[in-house]
DNA sequence: GACCTTCAACGGTCAGACAAATGACAAGGA
DNA sequence: TCCTTGTCATTTGTCTGACCGTTGAAGGTC
């Protein structure tokens, strides 16, 4: 039997069923139906709506507990909420794919320059007199804190006001998510010099006299410093 | 009676199940002895192994499966396989994070620029003679093709080919997440040119020619283009 | 060798159950 | 009155056991 010539048939991609039901949530935040805060149906109850099992509701909302969506809550009153928005969000997809790729410390170290670079000069251009009083603070505590446990955390809370002061909040969450993978890695590359903050202050200096060069430059010298990265980012900004 | 001074009493913070199974598939991840390409066991198994219920189990590899850590397959012979990295995990934690905070179509298209921006003048440093030849390939598709489907298709492979260039995989995954975010948004400010490919051209002379200045030139003046883009990134690199 | 059938393994889904946690509310004591 | 404690309904977390559809390999047929 000769077999009919089929016409253009697209290969059909059914989704599981907790993809359409994340599906649809998505759709519903994207909408603005649903926003922070907003607590979703029971998980019963949503298994009612959807006509599907609790199982497969449970599977969906960990698929976006995991992305950051919803975060859950046990007992009376709990559920799923809506969470607000999050750049820690970032932070375990960036890891989970450095690690896949086997990328070198080295490597992310280039990368870290390169975004806190940005951030710095954005800083230098968008920086609020309010912002420069935080940065101040915060160098501040750094200077004055003696446990190197409580310097490593203010001199966190430092660069968190210097990404802040770029007032651009996608920025500020690539940068913050570098960060964290930085702080979490173990490779020689990522430690920061300790003990020496003369760059941070250079950089307040700088951002304050909005000179962009000069706080690029504090920037690249302190994250650059305490080992050698062979090409500082010859290509990056700046230049 | 008086109440004794607590000592320093930490918060407990135990694990769910399933993020416990996450962090120790994640462990092994880490430590090597899972790659790429490697099957776990099967669900049953899995749950044996943990001695937890297959639920459980599934819901871990659903969150890893998320995250794009693993890929599930159905059938005999099949199960969760460790997944080779990929540029795209990001995509979607970083549109969910736009969405959430409400980012301005503008805002994105501003990082955008930047992001490329530090792509081509990475190529500009770093390309290869056959980097230059994808290149020039590249072009020539966008200019033979007529249909605009295939057209913008020939346009995303040249962006592609760019991104290559700079042979910085971390960088490359955040370039690619960044504009796959910004085709799948209907912000008007996220539109690219069409029917015009001189910039194109100019920014493949330059990374040609390594002129760094000359080819972000080429990247800013074709990404602000189409639309007016207020702050063209002035505080962003180049200067 | 090429093709077809059979079959066991495995993920996907479902139903029902119990445990643990949580917040609201009421009861009790200073 | 104010604070503590106990109760209770609600909800997530977990478990058990089952069935279905898919898949790929083994083995049989031509």
């Amino acid at each position: 039997m000769p077999e009919v010539q089929t016409p253009n048939f697209q290969p059909v991609h059914t989704l599981r069923v907790h993809e359409e039901i994340c599906k649809q949530i998505r759709h519903q935040l994207a909408m603005g139906s649903l926003k922070s805060g907003d607590k979703l149906p029971a998980e019963r109850k949503l298994a009612l709506e959807f006509g599907v099992c609790r199982a497969a509701v449970r599977e969906a909302l960990r698929s976006l507990e995991n992305a950051g969506v919803v975060t859950m809550r046990k007992g009376a009153y709990g559920g799923a909420f809506i969470r607000a928005a999050n750049a820690t969000t970032l932070t375990q997809p960036l890891m989970d794919l450095l690690i896949l790729s086997q990328v070198s410390g080295e490597n992310i170290a280039q990368v870290r320059l390169i975004v806190n670079d940005i951030a710095v000069k954005l800083a230098c251009e968008h920086r609020t007199a309010s912002d420069l009083a935080a940065l101040q603070n915060s160098l501040d505590n750094i200077e004055n804190e003696t446990a190197d446990s409580e310097r490593a955390k203010a001199t966190t809370q430092f660069f968190d006001c210097v990404v802040s002061a770029g007032h651009n909040s996608v920025w500020a969450a690539l940068v913050e998510s570098f960060n964290q993978v930085a702080r979490h890695s173990p490779a020689r590359e990522l430690r920061l010099p300790e003990s020496t903050n003369i760059w941070l202050r250079r950089m307040t200096k700088s951002i304050r006299t909005r000179s962009t060069k000069s706080a690029s430059r504090a920037m690249r010298d302190y994250l650059g410093n305490s080992r050698s990265i062979p090409n500082p980012v010859r290509a990056a900004p700046g230049k």
